[in-house]
RNA sequence: GGUGAAGUGGCCGAGUGGCUAGGCAGAGGUCUGCAAAACCUCGUACAGCGGUUCGAAUCCGCUCUUCACCUCCA
């Protein structure tokens, strides 16, 4: 038997995972700014922590854990420096949309889910927005000068890294002075040391998304709504900190300091960090605007395609994006919903099925670290051995019934890249699904005729004429089936 | 310059001291009127050079190359 291990990117190693508190793990992913529709990079994040949360509720059922997700929407305050120059992002899509700024971010944190819901991404248990929790990022601040680790400085608010010892310590750039030496242009004079990073920002003039607070009408830092939405909902010490890579420095250094200069308890016990997509082997970026949008990427893939590619690969692993590659999950992808429809419809014979061993290795896969890729491995040796098995005749009540439920739940339930039996069974629902069943019998009936007396022109016209409209017949020993085929 | 990650068969992509990853593509075969699907068989890969070891793709050193972060980014 195993047991759930963490690669923990603080400590560099993999360690047992176990809750703080018995009976709830608590886990936060850093959410997306809502200034743009969402692209492969937010799918590779969101369908990773999906199944790293699918699987923390399938271990805590049996370990008697509930799991709390939280997920931020960032919907303010960033600016697109860190030099405390340039213009809040989502003023600036504001500005050119000629909307409102919360419109802009209400419009794309609905984008955002459209497309999490396409690749089958759960939401999160508490999905809070950094613009309703200015209160309780102004209390935070408040603490942290009060501690003497924040200083006011004309209207804006930094955090002194001197006061924090390990500040760095998750980036491994702990070392300020060498950092500083060759640091950059122009430092503002009101930070008294170059890495001390804002907590709160005066309003400069024309600055539309601003607040009331002790020290005048500004917004929060950029480092600081994490910390305290992720303190206020599951508390100072939590298990599980999710989120890319590129954020570790400064994004995460910073909320460990700030969060344990004000609490004096360790912030996080597990940080988790996944790794880049990249688009023929250069990462996707703003500047070399090869962004992958995701609402394009599903008009030609279907987002199941899209969530089994990710997990292809492992989280911690750069993915890299083609069409090439797509094409050939999809191919995979198409291979295990057959293994699947095939075993609901198939009859009962005597054929047995091991199927626990299996399903300990997939488990014994995702206990290491979320190891999505080897589990999927092992499901198509299931697919392999199931398909067998139905070649020689079918199998037994309870191996058939066993073969299902390992892949409802692992296949289903936990990895997320199994199509429901509604849509692989029918495709279509209602009246239409009906009349296409009705007429399709009548063509197979047809056909099957003029096969028994050897017309087989007319049986390969059927055939010939059905696939040219997208469904493709396949003669099976027990009769023959017909299917919609995609593109 | 600093901090990390990585280089695996035609492609994608796991693994990490000795035992076939897996998928896609390809070759041959079984089945089939044919086709499709499925199944069986087949590739003997781990950047290079040294070293440690009974044994290294896996550990160590060096070299080369790539990528990320150090400015917003999942």
């Amino acid at each position: 038997m195993s047991s759930l291990h963490i690669y923990n990117s603080l400590t560099r190693t993999k360690e047992p995972f176990e809750p703080i508190n018995p009976g709830l793990a608590t886990i936060y992913v850093c959410g997306p700014t809502v200034y743009g529709h969402a692209h492969l990079g937010h799918a590779k994040s969101y369908v990773s922590f999906d199944v790293v949360v699918r699987w923390l509720r399938h271990v805590g059922e049996e370990q008697g854990y509930k799991v709390r997700y939280v997920q931020n929407i960032t919907d303010v305050g960033h600016l697109t420096d860190d030099a405390d120059e340039g213009e809040d992002k989502i003023q600036k899509q504001a500005r050119q949309e000629r909307i409102e700024p919360m419109e802009v971010a209400q419009y794309y944190t609905r984008s955002f889910y459209e497309d999490m819901d396409r690749l089958g991404v759960e939401r999160p248990n508490i999905a809070p927005t950094a613009t309703g929790h200015i209160p309780e990022q102004i209390a935070l601040v408040e603490r942290l000068v009060e501690t003497g680790h924040a200083y006011e400085s004309n209207g804006n608010v930094y955090f002194d890294v001197n006061s924090f010892e390990g500040y760095g310590k998750l980036s491994g750039r702990t070392d300020q002075e060498a950092l500083q030496s060759g640091g950059r242009v122009a430092e503002r004079s009101d930070k008294r040391n170059p890495s001390d990073f804002a907590l709160w920002k005066m309003a400069e003039p024309g600055h539309i998304m601003k607040w009331q607070s002790p020290w005048g009408e500004g917004y929060p830092g950029w480092h600081l709504e994490c910390s305290a939405m992720a303190m206020k909902y599951l508390g100072d010490t939590i298990d599980i900190h999710g989120g890319g890579m590129e954020n570790k420095f400064p994004h995460h250094d910073c909320e460990i300091a700030q969060s344990e200069a004000a609490t004096g308890k360790p912030f996080v016990r597990y940080w988790m960090h996944n790794n880049m997509v990249t688009v023929d082997g250069v990462k996707m970026g703003k500047s070399l605007k090869n962004f992958v949008n995701l609402k394009e990427l599903f008009g030609k893939f279907d987002p199941l395609v899209i969530r089994f590619f990710i997990l292809q690969s492992h989280y911690r692993s750069p993915l890299d994006f083609s069409e090439v590659a797509i094409k050939a999950s999809q191919s995979g992808f198409e291979k295990l919903q057959e293994a699947y429809k095939r075993l609901v419809e198939s009859a009962e014979d005597k054929g047995l099925l091991d199927v626990a061993s299996f399903e300990q290795k997939i488990t014994d896969a995702l206990n290491d670290d979320f190891n999505t890729p080897v589990a999927i491995s092992v499901i198509f040796e299931f697919v392999k051995a199931l398909n067998s098995a139905l070649d020689k005749g079918g199998l037994d009540a309870a191996s058939k019934a066993a073969a299902l439920a390992m892949l409802d739940a692992f296949a289903g339930e936990v990895l997320g890249i199994l199509k429901s039996r509604d849509e692989l069974l029918a495709g279509e629902s209602g009246e239409s699904a009906q009349t296409l069943d009705d007429v399709m019998a009548v063509l197979l009936e047809l056909r099957k005729e003029a096969r028994t007396s050897k017309d087989f022109a007319t049986s390969d016209k059927i055939r010939d004429l059905l696939l040219q409209r997208g469904i493709e017949i396949k003669d099976t020993k027990e009769g023959a089936t017909w299917s919609k085929k995609k593109g």
